[in-house]
DNA sequence: ATGGCTCGTGTAACGAGA
């Protein structure tokens, strides 16, 4: 099965990319964030006219979660239980008998801002949760916007980064603990290209430039991850008019 | 130089994103 995630930024506007991307790269599962619509908005019918299941937790203006599939979502649930936010950033269903759990990370802005502390918070409710899913269900994808880079080498310049939010010291360490529960960073499982990023900055021709960072990620429990034969970063839609600043990751898993 | 684009809101200019 292939399992994606793509933070949209606005589906209102990306929803054309998405349904021609969902054409051209079918999958099983696409996690979606950064919907910025509520859900009496959500464009549920041409997603199913696509031949697409969704289920989705959105928020006007901010934030909104999804996820799309080919079968039937099961068991969904809509944010962190017991971790009491007003910000719709989680949403999880089970896909072909695999827990999906999809997530927009908090950004936090700058160390100095408030925000920071929430996504601090944010993040360690995340590792109590992804530790019941994972003694739940076993096989669980946790795909989405970690809003971390964890490494230096997912970022474009690490000394101009250094230290900053996205690629801080204690970030890395949350994306550590979840790696902690057992959880492995598919992307990095095959042989990838130097300077694979999944976001650019929309000024300065951050694209063009490839001055990216790679922030989005698909982590797999350890007999999925057994599984997996393949994991990229798909650049072409954001070549396209008008772009989510994100792209699309994949990876698949065999049967 | 703390900007640079893009989005939603709402119909000007600002907050937020990363």
């Amino acid at each position: 099965m292939k399992l994606a995630t793509w933070n949209v930024n606005s589906l209102n506007v990306r929803l054309p990319h998405v349904l021609e991307w969902l054409k051209t790269s079918p999958v099983d599962a696409l996690c979606l964030q950064e919907l910025k619509l509520e859900d009496a908005k959500f464009p549920l019918e041409a997603i199913e006219d696509a031949g697409y299941h969704a289920v989705f937790n959105g928020q006007k203006t901010y934030n909104g979660v999804a996820i799309i599939s080919k079968s039937r979502p099961e068991d969904v649930a809509k944010d962190m239980s017991g971790y009491d936010d007003a910000q719709k950033r989680v949403i999880a269903a089970t896909i072909n008998g695999v827990r999906v759990v999809n997530v927009y990370v908090v950004n936090g802005q700058s160390l100095d801002s408030d925000k920071y502390q929430y996504k601090m918070a944010w993040l360690a409710a995340l590792r109590g949760y992804m530790a019941n899913t994972i003694a739940t269900y076993g096989d669980v994808a946790l795909l989405g916007d970690y809003n971390i880079a964890p490494g230096d080498r997912d970022v474009h310049d690490p000394k101009a980064w250094e230290g900053q939010v996205l690629v801080s010291a204690p970030e890395r360490e949350h994306f550590q603990a979840l790696i902690d529960l057992g959880l492995t960073d598919s992307f990095r499982q095959f042989d990838q290209a130097e300077k694979s990023f999944t976001w650019w900055d929309y000024r300065m021709n951050g694209f063009k430039r490839n001055l990216g960072l790679r922030i989005d990620h698909i982590l797999l429990t350890k007999a999925l991850s057994a599984r997996a034969v393949s994991s990229m970063i798909d650049v072409e839609p954001r070549k396209l008019e008008r772009p989510s600043d994100h792209t699309p990751v994949i990876t698949e898993i065999e049967n």
